[in-house]
DNA sequence: ATTTTATTGCGACAAAGTTGCAATATTACA
DNA sequence: TGTAATATTGCAACTTTGTCGCAATAAAAT
């Protein structure tokens, strides 16, 4: 499956970087300028994370954030890119924190994804 | 508000002991020998986080896992506990680690809530 | 210009979790 | 022991999140 580059692609791509945090489904479709489906934003961020160009965390709400982090090498970004997550309780705003965490892990185990989040106030919010 | 002992508590509390894993709604149901309504066995389980009895995990599939371990200090269940999480992608086991995980968060930031999940194969599947 | 096929939008759907309300059962108290 | 107060349950309805099928559209290749 050869990829197309389309104006929604690129819109998304463009809030995501703009962001700078990982961004719901819902916080991206504000951001776009343009009527954009819900089904089609899913598509396109699943898309760019087989495509290893954003990765994805859920939170302990249960919702699913996608981020273009400048940490993440680019070629792990699809599943183990194994940095902490901020969540704030407060303004909802989803941050990737610099620190990665390795983990060892009991013998035996296999990791293969990360999903680490932790849940408070923010600086600006605490 | 008091709570009051019942037979649906009880159930799910030895069902959760037996365990020793973090289990899902549909896990506990599926355990436990009445009929259980599902909005009862979320009731119960979100009153046993509420006591301190029981803690909460939620993993990168967006379900929410229910936990009564050993590892955690009881009155510390509730909010704090900040032991990291297994999930194997094979038979769907939600295991506590007994790893614990300090994480030293920037200036400014105040955690509350810690949901941290490592997804990948377990002993027994890889 | 035409064909191929990736992408989109719409609608429908599934799953997870929550809530309101009436019925039931537990606890307390007379 | 009987009765009142109220915590708990079951049922149904509902919300939210995310996915999927299908027809229509649009990008790329020829």
């Amino acid at each position: 499956m050869k990829r197309r580059s389309t104006a929604s692609k690129e819109e998304i791509l463009e809030v995501l970087a703009a962001s700078g945090n990982a961004l719901s489904h819902e916080m991206i479709q504000d951001r776009v300028s343009s009527a954009m489906d819900r089904a089609t934003i899913y598509r396109v961020l699943n898309r760019f994370c087989e495509d290893g160009k954003v990765h994805k965390v859920v939170g302990d709400n249960g919702k699913q954030y996608f981020a273009m982090c400048a940490n993440c090498d680019e070629k792990k970004q699809l599943h183990s890119h194994n940095h902490i997550h901020f969540r704030c309780l407060q303004c909802g705003t989803v941050e990737c924190l610099k620190q990665a965490l390795s983990v060892p892990l009991p013998e035996g185990y296999v990791a293969k994804v990360h999903n680490l989040v932790i849940s408070g106030f923010c600086k600006a919010c605490s």
